[in-house]
DNA sequence: CATGAATGAGAATTCATTCAT
DNA sequence: CATGAATGAATTCTCATTCAT
């Protein structure tokens, strides 16, 4: 394998014209992450597009890859955005909320498929690092205790398990479906037939909110 | 994003000495691609691990991804080798096959975990490619025929939905996991949950075979 | 044939650093070009002519023929500057004008053999470009207006053919006999024997000057 | 400039099986020359074209140059066994020789635009070979000896001039505008004009044969 | 002889990154 | 700090030519 980059940002801008800069360099990486894909992500090209210098753009980020999680983090937090008030809704719909779940992942998922289909190829680099470990661990805590309280009725000892399986069923599914390109009426008869199997399966509290 | 490459193979090689080297390439590609992923799969590199003159390595494949999609062709027809013979095998016990079948599609998977990564984003590329298509094809026939045959009960229309549901569910999961590290026992429960899950949902025929 | 290529410079100097640095560049692909033809013209062997690192050469330069396109536009802008004056002299003495101009063509033509016969090859790829035409059509006005001026008892129907065989008898025959070799007195000789003759054909209004 | 490349033919073919080879050579070589002009023209390409292995290919030819000699010395024997009797025409009207000369120079120049424009540029290495100089001198005698017998009221001491320069004039014009890709009766046109242009201006023998 | 195989050398072009001002 | 300039190191692919059988 490859050195795990340094991702660390270089250096926190301070003054109001740095901050924006780093926002020009974001924003053009994101532009071009989703319209060229990763193969077209090159430094260069993300300065000359956010209308830096070249050696502005390191002067933040010590590495192309530190762009690439910046932007990882942004996307992730801007879905957990979305989705954390669905699960932590009071109430014991549980099945529900997973219903209502899934739909808004599958959603959010197909909103910037290409965005994604890029972040997830540069997620394989930087899978090693130790800031990434960290946001997955933050979105999946999330996860956790819903599943956890969803189906107290699991023996406890196959708790894990069932998170870990019910977490890669689903996410590996969204990606998969909106890569595929799926959308629309079919995404979310996809979406609740999934919901559907789940509860069944583990016996969620049904019940409509 | 970019022109599709043209993967035809070039040249056969006709004398023992060429095959040898055919067989090198082939080899040291698969090895790189292991040991590298894809962004560290270069024809120089291969030729080199070869130990092939790169001009050689450029009479048997026309570029790059013609290797490529050599080595996913030949992982797939593997794969298809273990996988066929349990769908296909006679009886009414489908919940069985089924069980069996994810069982061995995931050790398939655990098997080349790395090589498969690399492949499968190899594949975004290849996926514009005709032959490409056809061999996407071929594995996805088996499935679908196998899933019709099971699903019997359903109605006829939402045959196309339920095919496309499952093997993206199946194939996803199986991706996710196993790229995830996952093998052994527990892979091995992953998959009887999920065959326990289908048969559930879908009311496959049971029976142990 | 192939795809005309894109020849637009890429990046303008700024400083005086970057300005000495293309400067080096193109002397070093005249040089090259006169010394060894079209066919040793290649990238590198300029950079490395010029001191300069193959990468800043595309920095400045788009491609091989942008450097061609670059030196083909100097040495005509240069050949213009010296021809222009003679054809726009004021006064009727047309054949005076025709003769000194066909000297000082040939001179020029002379002048930068080697240089002018590979540029003339290069052209050939060139010729489908959009700015080869415009500098192409600068050129060529002067001359038909000239020659329009010059022959005005000819019926208008014929005009534009007497331009064009004048242009391309005067034009291939300086270039062939440049390119064989003659200079000095021989030269001159072949420049006023074939004014004399456009002049006996044409009718060109007499009178030195 | 280049090393001049030693051109002779390496072993003469001696039986049929290897003048066969040798026949399929020249003529892919000749298509691939025409169709693909000098950049295309590749030994690998012509071998594989003619059928041939690219040994054999080395066996007839020492190099690549040699193979173009080759081509080209046949394309100007076609031509002067074409253009060698109209000079040759017993009689006095030196003016009608002259003028269906051109017209016969011009339509074979146009016959064979594309493999001549390719051969032009080939020639520039052949140049220095002493082979293509003979070749040259050969086809000169020839006009040289009709224009001699023409103009017989000029000088002597101008001949050799006059000679030259009627020679670079009708053969610079002629390779010029069909290059430009002039043909059919503008052509013709241009032959007869430049035809009554030498015959004004050096006193041929009128008449219509 | 003829063929399949092999290759050294080099071509065009790109990219991540650093340096000097 | 920001910018213009520069570059080492690759990368893909081609070609003329030779070798071994």
């Amino acid at each position: 394998m490859r050195p795990k980059p340094n991702i660390s940002p270089k250096k926190l801008p301070r003054q109001r014209r740095a901050i924006a800069t780093v926002d020009a360099l974001i924003e053009a990486a994101t532009y071009i992450l989703t319209s060229e894909g990763l193969a077209g992500f090159t430094a260069n090209k993300v300065a000359e597009k956010a209308g830096v210098n070249i050696a502005s753009l390191y002067q933040y980020f010590p590495n192309k890859e530190a762009i690439l999680f910046h932007i990882v983090q942004q996307t992730w937090a801007r879905q957990l955005d979305r989705l954390a008030p669905i699960l932590t809704r009071p109430g014991p719909h549980h099945a529900g909320k997973l219903r209502d779940f899934l739909r808004e992942f599958f959603l959010t998922e197909a909103a910037e498929v290409d965005l994604r289909r890029a972040l997830r190829i540069a997620s394989i680099d930087l899978k090693e690092t130790d800031e990434f470990k960290a946001l997955l661990s933050e979105g999946a805590n999330l996860t956790k205790n819903f599943i956890a309280e969803a189906v107290r009725g699991e023996a406890l000892e196959d708790l894990e398990f069932v998170v870990d399986f019910v977490v890669l069923l689903t996410t590996s599914f969204a990606e998969r479906t909106t890569d595929a390109g799926t959308t629309g009426a079919k995404l979310m008869l996809q979406a609740d037939l999934l919901a559907a199997m789940l509860v069944k399966q583990f016996g969620f509290a049904e019940g409509d909110n």
